[in-house]
RNA sequence: GGACUGGUAGCUCAACUGGUUAGAGCACACGGUUUACAUCCGUGAGGUUGGGAGUUCGAGUCUCCCCCGGUCCACCA
C-alpha cells in the first residue's frame, strides 16, 4: 500500500522522533520534499485523463444496472484550455500563479464528479522565440541567415522542445492536474491543419486581404507589428521649427514644428486648423518643400491644433498614422521615404538615401541651418512607439501586409458579451473588453519572420508582381518587366492552399508552366494562439472537440486579455459560433517585496523553485488564493509564505494527532479500526444533530458556495478559519477533555474527529493537495478509510457538498 | 488626452447586492504550554476606513469635489 510504504520512508528520513509516543512513526514537520512522490500516485492513477473517469461511470453502470440498460449520462465535463507559457524560457512565479487557479477550479470539479479536462501546451511565441533563439545562435557563433530558414526551424523547434520538457516539470511541482496525454504546441501538425484551415476560409470569404496601409515596423527585430505589439514610452527628443517658403513668393514663409524634421522628404501637404485665422489666406497655396524640388498644397484639417507648435502641421501620410487620416481625407499623395531596415530610401533625394533614420535627421537639421531655413530646435520630450518585445523604435511606414477584417467577428463578441454568455471577472475588465471590441480596427497578421506558420498563400508568377499589381491595377505584365527588370513567369494571382496548388486558378495554368511560390511571411502568433481553445481539440470536427467544447473558464492574467482572450473569442466566433468559454478569470498580478514590478534589471524577482524548495508548493498556493485577487496587484512577501507554510503544518499535526489518538485506541482495545461510525457520519452529515458535525456541514456549504462564486480568498480565509481556530484550538482540545472525563467512549469521539478531519481534508485538498494527499495516504494506510474510491485517492474523493 | 483602479491597524491585505462593536496574517506587549504542532496556545494593545461635502433610518461600500499612488488605451505633430 502506498501509504504505508511512504510512512516507512519518512521514518527513516525523518531524523527526529515525537518525544510523546516514540513508537509513531509519522514526523512532527510536514516537510514538502516528497510532495513530488504523491503527483506520481495522481498521474499513474491515469484520472488527469477525463476519459478514465467517463469510463468508470459506464464500468459501474454496467455493474448495477445490467438489465435496465440505461443510458449512462455522466455530469457535464469541466474544461480549462490552459494558457500555454512561451516555450523559450523559464515559468516564473505569474506562471504558477495560473496554474494554481486552475488546478484548484480542476480539482474541485473532478471532485464534484465532472469529468475533467486541463488541457496542457506550450506556445511557439513567434517574434519573441525568434528574438530569443537568434541570440543563442550568435552565442553559438552562428547566424540565422547563415543557416538557412530550413535548419532554423528545426533547430528552433529542438530549442523549445528541451524547454517545454523542463517547464513541464514546474509544471507538476504546482501540483497541475493536466492530462499530459493531450498537451499541445501551437506548431504540432494537428493544430497547424486547423489554423491553416481558418485561414483558407477567411481567405475565400473576403476576410483576409493584402493591402497597402500604414503599419508598425520594427526595424530591429525587421518585422510589421499590430498596433497591440507596440508600447508608448515618453523620450527625449527635439522640436524643430522650419520655415516652408511660398511656392509664389520666396520671401515668405509658414513656419512647422516638428519631432521629426527627417520625415518631411516625404511631406505632401502643409495643414492648418480649419478655424484659424493666422492661416485662412494660405489655404489652398502651395508652399516650396525645402531640400527637395516638390511643391505641396497648403490644406486646412480639423485635426489640428491651432494652439500647439506654430498652429502648422506639415503632414507626412507614409510615416504618421494621424498624418496618414489627413491624407486619406484629402486625397494627398503617400510617399514613402523611410524602407523596413529604417534607412532612407530612393523616395528621398539621392543626399539623403541610404542613411538611418537618425543620421538623416542630422543632415537635414543641418542642411535646412545652412539654408536659412531653421527656426529653432528646442528640446522635447515626447511619445514614441517602441516595439513591445524590443524596446527598440517603431517606424511608420507604408507596407503590404496581410489583414483580417474582424469588425463583424467583434460585434458577435460584443453581442456575447452583452448577453453574458462569456463574463469576464474582474467585472470592470468585462467593460474594458467591450470598449476594446468596439474601435478595432483590421488586424495585421503577417510578419516578416521565420518561426512560425508560413502563410498558406500561393502567388501565381511572384510576391513582387503580385504586390505590384495591388498599386498598378491597370498596368500589365509587360510594365512590370519594364519597371522592374525582372521577369515574371504567372498572371499575379494569389491562392489560399495548404499544399502547393497544382494549377493556377485564375489562368489555369499548371505549376509546370507557371512559377507558382508560396508566401514567406508567417501568421502572428495570436493568430494561432487565438485558436486555442479549440486547435487543441482536432478543430470543429474532432473528436475532443465534440466532447468538450465550448471549454468552462478561461483563467489567466490581465496583460493578455486583448492580446489573446479577445483574439480567442474572435476566432471561436468564427470557426465555431460560440464563445469558447462562459467565464474569463483574470487573476492578480504578483509584484516584488518592494511593491516594484518584477524585473530582471531590479534584481528584485522571486523564483518559483526557491519558493517552491523553501515552503513547498500547498503554501505557495494557499498564498496565491488568498493573495491574488482579480483586478489586483500584490507584493509576494515572505512572512506571507510563512503563514501559509504553518497552516500546512496545522494541517499536517492536527491529523497526525487523530492518527496517533486512533492508533492508541487500537492498541488499547486490540482492534484494528473503529466500527461503521465514520461512514455512517459522513454520509450523514448533512443531517447531523450534532452540534461539531452540523457546524463542519455549514462551513463546507459555503466554502462551496465561494468557490462557485470565484471568490476564492474567501474560501481559504473560511477554511483557516474553520480548521485552525475551530476544529484544532477548539474542538481537539474539547475532545481531550471528553475523553479524560469519560474515557469509556473514547472511540464515539474519536470518530467524531476523524469524521471532521476527513471533510476537512477534502475541502482543503482543491487548494492544498499535497499535505492533504499525503494524509489521506497515511489514514488509508491505518486502515481508516473502508468506503472511498476505488483510486484510494483523496484526490477523486467525493466532495462534500452536493452541488448540482 | 481618455478610461480603469487603489488609498482601511506599524506592514501586507480582507470585508457578498449599503446593515450589529470594520476583520485576518505578520510585527508588537504580557502570560501559558513541555503527552499533535515553538512552524504552538491564550490575552491584549493598535482604526475619525486619504481629505471635504452630499444621499440615507443607516456609508469603508452610493454621488460630487480635492489630494496622492498604480495600470491600460491613445494619431497632439
Amino acid at each position: 500500500m502506498a501509504g504505508k510504504e511512504i510512512k516507512a520512508e519518512k521514518e527513516n528520513n525523518a531524523g527526529e522522533k515525537s518525544s510523546t509516543s516514540d513508537s509513531f512513526q509519522i514526523p512532527k514537520k510536514y516537510t514538502p520534499d516528497d510532495e513530488m512522490q504523491m503527483y506520481k500516485l495522481w498521474e499513474d492513477s491515469g484520472y488527469f485523463n477525463p476519459d478514465k473517469m467517463i469510463s468508470d461511470l459506464h464500468e459501474e453502470s454496467s455493474k448495477t444496472e445490467s438489465s435496465t440498460k440505461k443510458e449512462v449520462k455522466s455530469k457535464k465535463p469541466f474544461v480549462i484550455t490552459q494558457p500555454p507559457p512561451n516555450a523559450n524560457g523559464e515559468l516564473h512565479i505569474g506562471h504558477m500563479c495560473g496554474y494554481s487557479f486552475q488546478d484548484c477550479m480542476g480539482r474541485y470539479n473532478r471532485m464534484n464528479g465532472r469529468p475533467t479536462l486541463l488541457l496542457p501546451g506550450k506556445d511557439h511565441a513567434g517574434i519573441q522565440t525568434e528574438a530569443v533563439f537568434t541570440k543563442v545562435l550568435a552565442e553559438r557563433g552562428l547566424d540565422k541567415w547563415e543557416i538557412g530558414r530550413e535548419k532554423f526551424y528545426h533547430k528552433a523547434y529542438e530549442f523549445c522542445t528541451k524547454n517545454a520538457d523542463h517547464a513541464r516539470q514546474q509544471e507538476k511541482r504546482i501540483g497541475l492536474s493536466s492530462d499530459w496525454s493531450r498537451e499541445k504546441f501551437t506548431l504540432d501538425e494537428g493544430l497547424n491543419k486547423v489554423i491553416f484551415e481558418t485561414f483558407i476560409k477567411m481567405f475565400n470569404e473576403g476576410m483576409v486581404y493584402r493591402d497597402e496601409y500604414i503599419i508598425n515596423q520594427c526595424t530591429h527585430c525587421k518585422t510589421a507589428l499590430a498596433n497591440i505589439d507596440t508600447d508608448h514610452i515618453e523620450k527625449k527628443g527635439i522640436f524643430a521649427y522650419i520655415k516652408y517658403p511660398y511656392a509664389d513668393d520666396p520671401t515668405k514663409f509658414v513656419t512647422v514644428a516638428t519631432t521629426r524634421p527627417e520625415t518631411m522628404l516625404g511631406d505632401t501637404a502643409v495643414a492648418v486648423s480649419t478655424d484659424d485665422d493666422r492661416y485662412k489666406d494660405l489655404v489652398g497655396k502651395k508652399v516650396k518643400l525645402p531640400l527637395t524640388d516638390r511643391e505641396i498644397p497648403v490644406i486646412a484639417a480639423r485635426e489640428v491644433d491651432k494652439d500647439f507648435g506654430t498652429g502648422a502641421l506639415k503632414v507626412t501620410p507614409a510615416h504618421s498614422s494621424i498624418d496618414f487620416g489627413i491624407g486619406k481625407e484629402h486625397n494627398l499623395e503617400v510617399i514613402n521615404v523611410i524602407n523596413e531596415e529604417g534607412k532612407m530610401n530612393d523616395n528621398a533625394p539621392e543626399k539623403y538615401q541610404g542613411m538611418t533614420v537618425k543620421e538623416c535627421r542630422d543632415a537635414v537639421i543641418e542642411d535646412l541651418k545652412n539654408e536659412g531655413l531653421l527656426v529653432k530646435v528646442e528640446d522635447f520630450p515626447h511619445e514614441v512607439i517602441v516595439c513591445e518585445r524590443c524596446k527598440n523604435d517603431i517606424e511608420q511606414i507604408m507596407s503590404k501586409q496581410w489583414f483580417v477584417n474582424i469588425k463583424s467577428l467583434a460585434e458577435k463578441c460584443i453581442e456575447a458579451l452583452d448577453k453574458r454568455e462569456t463574463v469576464v471577472l474582474p467585472e470592470n475588465q468585462h467593460r474594458v473588453l467591450r470598449q476594446w471590441f468596439e474601435k478595432l480596427e483590421p488586424w495585421c497578421i503577417s510578419r516578416q519572420l521565420w518561426w512560425g506558420h508560413q502563410i498558406p498563400v500561393w502567388y501565381c508568377g511572384s510576391k513582387k508582381f503580385f504586390d505590384w499589381k495591388l498599386s498598378n491595377p491597370d498596368k500589365s505584365i509587360e510594365d512590370f518587366e519594364k519597371e522592374t527588370g525582372e521577369k515574371v513567369n504567372g498572371c499575379g494571382n494569389a491562392m489560399a492552399a495548404i499544399d502547393k496548388p497544382e494549377k493556377c486558378e485564375k489562368c489555369g495554368k499548371s505549376a509546370a508552366d507557371v512559377d507558382i511560390v508560396q508566401e514567406e511571411d508567417v501568421f502572428d502568433t495570436w493568430y494561432s494562439s487565438g485558436q486555442w481553445t479549440f486547435s487543441t481539440m482536432g478543430g470543429p470536427e474532432g473528436e475532443d472537440f465534440k466532447k468538450f467544447f465550448p471549454t468552462d473558464v478561461m483563467e489567466t492574467a490581465r496583460d493578455i486579455l486583448f492580446f489573446w482572450v479577445a483574439r480567442m473569442m474572435m476566432m471561436s466566433m468564427y470557426r465555431t459560433g460560440k464563445t469558447p468559454f462562459h467565464t474569463v478569470y483574470l487573476h492578480g498580478m504578483i509584484l516584488a517585496a518592494d511593491g516594484q514590478k518584477m524585473s530582471k534589471s531590479k534584481g528584485n524577482g522571486v523564483e518559483p523553485a526557491d519558493v517552491l524548495k523553501k515552503y513547498g508548493a500547498d503554501a505557495l498556493r494557499l498564498w496565491y488564493y488568498t493573495a491574488t485577487l482579480p483586478g489586483q496587484s500584490t507584493p509576494i512577501m515572505d512572512d506571507k509564505l510563512m503563514g501559509n507554510r504553518n497552516f500546512v503544518n496545522k494541517i499536517w499535526n492536527a491529523s497526525r494527532f487523530v492518527m496517533m489518538k486512533l492508533e492508541d485506541l487500537f492498541n488499547e482495545n486490540e482492534i484494528k479500526q473503529l466500527d461503521g461510525e465514520i461512514n455512517e457520519n459522513l454520509m450523514n452529515l448533512k443531517n447531523a444533530d450534532d452540534e461539531w458535525l452540523k457546524q463542519t456541514y455549514a462551513t463546507a456549504t459555503r466554502i462551496t458556495d465561494y468557490i462557485n462564486k470565484y471568490r476564492f480568498n474567501l474560501a481559504v480565509e473560511e477554511l483557516r478559519e474553520f480548521f485552525w481556530h475551530t476544529v484544532c484550538d477548539q474542538w481537539i482540545e474539547e475532545t481531550k477533555k471528553l475523553i479524560d472525563e469519560d474515557p469509556e467512549n473514547k472511540a464515539k469521539f474519536m470518530s467524531r474527529l476523524l469524521t471532521i478531519i476527513i471533510t476537512s481534508l477534502k475541502l482543503i485538498h482543491p487548494f492544498a493537495p499535497f499535505v492533504t494527499e499525503y494524509i489521506w495516504q497515511n489514514l488509508k494506510g491505518m486502515g481508516l478509510l473502508e468506503d472511498g474510491h476505488k483510486s484510494g485517492l483523496l484526490m477523486m474523493e467525493k466532495w462534500p457538498v452536493e452541488v448540482e
